[in-house]
DNA sequence: TGCATTAGTTAGCAGTGCTAACTAAAATAA
DNA sequence: TTATTTTAGTTAGCACTGCTAACTAATGCA
């Protein structure tokens, strides 16, 4: 509601974007990263892992090697959660955890082969749910689409 | 990986597009989705509610009365487990059941005004949060986001 | 009337979030 | 060196969220 008041923009003005606007496009923004992840998580039984073990798994699998503290923190999770979901992953053959020489207080959390394969077929199932969407579009629109995810991802990714 | 073979597209060509630029855009799409959601998430805690709640809260706030089926079939979790929820909702004075009096054996879900308030506000502390990352962008990028966004809301609404 | 279907609940399990309290190792102070 | 503090991770116990199986109550139909 409140909208409107914005359509009279020439192209090439170059001035400060309405404040409208820009919690106008968040909005749209926050309502279709709702809608695209309810949409792909079905595909998320075929793996047969837990949703705090599969975000997880992604986490090092993208990541990289780490330790509990660090990957308790990427989850936004405290320690005794991720202690508990790492045991499970562990049970479920998809982790590996090695102590370190150095610090024997910490243990590296490595994905497995197991653990790497499963997650990539998932999100592979997910991913290709995602563009059977995009089908119909034309080659203009979804490169814009890529144009703009990448504008985005740039933005959230940065602190 | 194997991306690549792509850089030579003409503007106005209108060939179909290449399978594994789709599949390129889908994948970023999904990433962006799940870091723009773990982004936003941090709001949640304020509202002192559930993350099942506040999802189905937002879903009888912003879809009108419905049944517990029904909220259970928008959720995708089964009815056993919505019925559970809805207790909890109740509890916390977000939600009213009526017994219908064509069909006693149905209840019909009301958020209340406490609930309508309690979402809306989170939901601003979201988008709010959302749009102050928009805010170094340039007018016309966050035009192109926006127009992004409305073109995929459109292919995730529709079955 | 009697049987099948439908909406919702209850019971009991597994998984995931928390805080408080603990162990073990490392770092620091005395 | 020894004592204290800090840090990494775990355990215990609670609440919330997901499931299936089994139940109640109401409706629909033969």
């Amino acid at each position: 509601m409140a909208v409107k008041a914005n359509k009279n923009s020439k192209p090439g003005k170059k001035r400060p974007l309405q404040e409208s606007t820009t919690v106008q496009v968040a909005d749209r923004l926050h309502s279709l990263a709702i809608r695209l992840l309810r949409l792909v998580r079905v595909e998320d039984t075929a793996t047969g892992i837990g949703p705090a073990r599969l975000s997880a798994l992604s986490v090092l699998v993208f990541g990289g090697a780490m330790s509990l503290k660090q990957l308790a923190a990427a989850e936004q999770v405290k320690p005794p959660t991720m202690s508990r979901i790492v045991a499970g992953m562990e049970h479920d053959g998809l982790v590996r955890r090695v102590v370190l020489k150095d610090d024997r207080r910490e243990v590296r959390l490595y994905a497995t082969a197991k653990g790497v394969r499963i997650l990539q077929e998932g999100r592979a199932r997910r991913v290709a749910h995602l563009a059977e969407r995009l089908r119909g579009l034309e080659a203009d629109d979804i490169k814009a689409l890529g144009r703009a995810a990448e504008l985005m991802l740039k933005l959230v990714a940065g602190g």
